[in-house]
DNA sequence: GTCTATATTCCGATAGAC
DNA sequence: GTCTATCGGAATATAGAC
């Protein structure tokens, strides 16, 4: 069974869907072995066929659930009719640093697995028009900006999101692991200050 | 030789290191198959075994390549003696988004590779004193920042290399491949414009 | 539903002819 | 040095007993 939690009430389903998307996120598709599953879930080889049939299923619904977490993040916050542009930036920022500080191989996960088999994948992220056309771009085209306003949303993801894919090597550089969150937790504040340092 | 060019003058070597590169960098390790660097290289599968010895051998020397190659871009700026800190900004996100528009799938596949084997690649990039004690920091220190430099360090390769990382998606809400390069073309002088802002 | 044992496929590596 | 053919192990998937 897994780490720190406890398996003590969970149905076979799901004691395999909690070691699948444990190792499946830490090593990507390819190098997972459904005896890993088995064996991090306490239970059989054969059960894991049994209930999903095979490898590629249970990885598609694992992803299926990943590609949601990371972008159901932020794209209700880009959708929001009520508030405003810098209320937005706040809430991005805030709610992705939350959820990457929890999951920090998320982003990394998703994108290089969206990266090996794009045909297949690229579709679940399908997020076009409700980007493009969201209230947040809206809002950022009001601003009569003399820069495209991917310019400021790939500025906010970028500052947002990087440290956490780039999190195997820029803690080192850092030092300790409490001090990369300490800086982390730090950016919940900072990435809106210099984004709306950029709106001007 | 890249992609455009043929393998006209190229010994077996070489012609199977190419094929390693472009198949191990697409896949990443666990996903290429000694197959398809073969096949890509248009040679025999023995023969790859015959002049690398294992998948594994192969794999190492080109890791070692690619780090060298992405971290090459940026540790010899950080450490120059006679360049303006502003200076410094410009020559990273400069070459950098040079050097990433020529091989978008260049940080991702390092990045993720580290991730996978911390034991074992995570000493490749010890780059730890060339860059905290490097001359760019000492810069950004002597301009008594009210926050960490490791902030405007974290700013600026996120907003340069994350819209590569997140190409695979950022690419389908933007457009158009071309589009998408004009973008990171601008983010060249803007980068440095939007960091400059941070100094103050 | 769950297990053990086994079938099947795939893949890295090698033997041996040329 | 280069090839064809094959070995041997590893990994996914299934058969069949309980």
């Amino acid at each position: 069974m897994a780490k720190g939690k406890k398996d003590l009430d969970l149905s076979t389903e799901e004691k395999i869907m909690e070691a699948a998307r444990k190792v499946f996120t830490e090593k990507g598709y390819a190098a997972a072995r459904t005896r890993d599953i088995a064996e991090e879930s306490g239970i059989n080889l054969a059960l894991l066929n049994y209930y999903f049939r095979s490898k590629e299923k249970l990885f598609e619904l694992v992803m299926l659930e990943r590609v949601n977490k990371l972008f159901g993040a932020i794209i209700p916050i880009l959708n929001e009719e009520s508030s405003s542009l810098e209320e937005k930036i706040e809430g991005i920022a805030g709610s992705y640093i939350d959820l990457l500080t929890e999951h920090p191989d998320l982003p990394i996960f998703v994108l290089s697995e969206i990266r090996n088999r794009p045909e297949k994948f690229a579709a679940l992220v399908n997020a076009r028009d409700r980007v493009t056309k969201s209230v947040f771009m809206k809002q950022l085209i009001e601003r009569k900006l003399s820069v495209s306003p991917f310019h400021i949303l790939i500025n906010l993801l970028g500052m947002t999101v990087f440290p956490f894919v780039g999190k195997p090597v820029l803690s080192k550089l850092i030092g300790k692991e409490a001090e990369f969150d300490e800086l982390m937790k730090q950016r919940k504040e900072l990435i809106p200050m210099w984004i709306k340092m950029m709106l001007n």
